[in-house]
DNA sequence: GTGGTCTAGACCACA
DNA sequence: GTGGTCTAGACCACG
């Protein structure tokens, strides 16, 4: 699991580490139970901030996507069935209307997502 | 077409409007030709200022959503087969990962997109 | 000589007209006391504002392009050595720097120019 | 770099501001690399308003003259061959047809821009 | 009456 | 301390 980021970009930096982390999740690249870099050490390999790497932890976990363990430090929380947060939705539904106004038919969409849904399973 | 905004959102305020146009436009709620309501129409009737809209505005405007005709106001612009940005593709594949962690299987996460992609087509 | 507009230009409409009369000038397209459309005539054949020729014809008079015979109406004022304008130095200060950070070399750069100047003596 | 505006130009003041940094890099007294201004120093130190000063910041950074960086703030991009945009282009020939209007030569406007382009290197 | 520009403040998110 | 966002006014260019 390699993190990396764009300092121009208009996604705070904290955010693109919690995205990393959630795709990775669905890749397959973390799972579950294991263990998250300490934030000194994510912090100093990838040249950001401890305290915005502390803030993207606090939002994971806050989501659900990891938890504190007492004796392993940072892990991967366990996978369950979650609710799909309105945000998720809404978000999605804003992405797909910009799909369709580019003039993309349904089934042309459905693909881009099904691609995007498999890179996930890889 | 009529506009409403969530000030307690964490997304601006001008973005909320420019993903109210958007999802218009997909919607067909608004048509290529039509005309927008005036900046200060707009910003009266919703209660935010004038330089939030034409914020959202000049956004759209750059974006190819919408543009400004020197005679007849602001108009939505005639729908043509647009590139797909890599920002687009990039926040629906952070999104789609989260559906995926949260238990939705691929068939499922289809579905989702379906009803969101035909709700556009009303 | 034919005039067209682009409503969604930045550029405004009556600077439009000026510029093209400028081209259409430096072209040979317009010759030193041939007569000018009526603002009427421009208006009416080009869909736009009879006040907007009217600031049109109002600045290229200023300007020396052109001046009112009482006889033949507006025509094209005769060739003469005139000043340089400083706006017009400052003007290409500007772009050619923008030319310059695009990458190009001085020979480049001048063999555009000179290429737009040749289309000029068309 | 030393920023100075006139209030009394028709040109607005984000415009002269964006002019300046563009002559600035092309002239090579901005460096890529080197950082801006804030935000603030500028508006005080000039007497405009952050909101100005901010106006001409986003456009630079949306034609690629400069880029924010999270960490460190607003810094001249890296050079880079970049498309030459038709309003340049467009813009050139105005300028130059005012100048061949005006009398002079062929030989005449390269010397104008040669002398301009070499200002440019200095 | 339209959009564009500008001001002088304020608050917040980010790092 | 940085840029980003927002407000409530104002003035102007354009058509």
């Amino acid at each position: 699991m390699l993190v990396s980021f764009d300092f121009q970009s208009d996604i705070p930096l904290y955010m693109q580490l919690r995205n990393q982390v959630v795709i990775g999740i669905a890749q397959g690249k973390l799972l579950p139970g294991e263990q998250l870099p300490t934030i000194r050490a994510l912090a100093e390999e990838s040249g950001i901030n401890m305290m915005t790497v502390s803030k993207a932890y606090q939002l994971l976990k806050q989501e659900g996507y990891i938890l504190t363990d007492r004796r392993s430090g940072t892990v991967v929380a366990p996978r369950q069935k979650g609710v799909i947060s309105e945000e998720t939705i809404h978000g999605l539904r804003v992405l797909l209307s910009e799909l369709q106004v580019s003039g993309l038919s349904e089934k042309e969409v459905l693909t881009v997502c099904r691609k995007l849904y498999q890179e996930g399973t890889k």
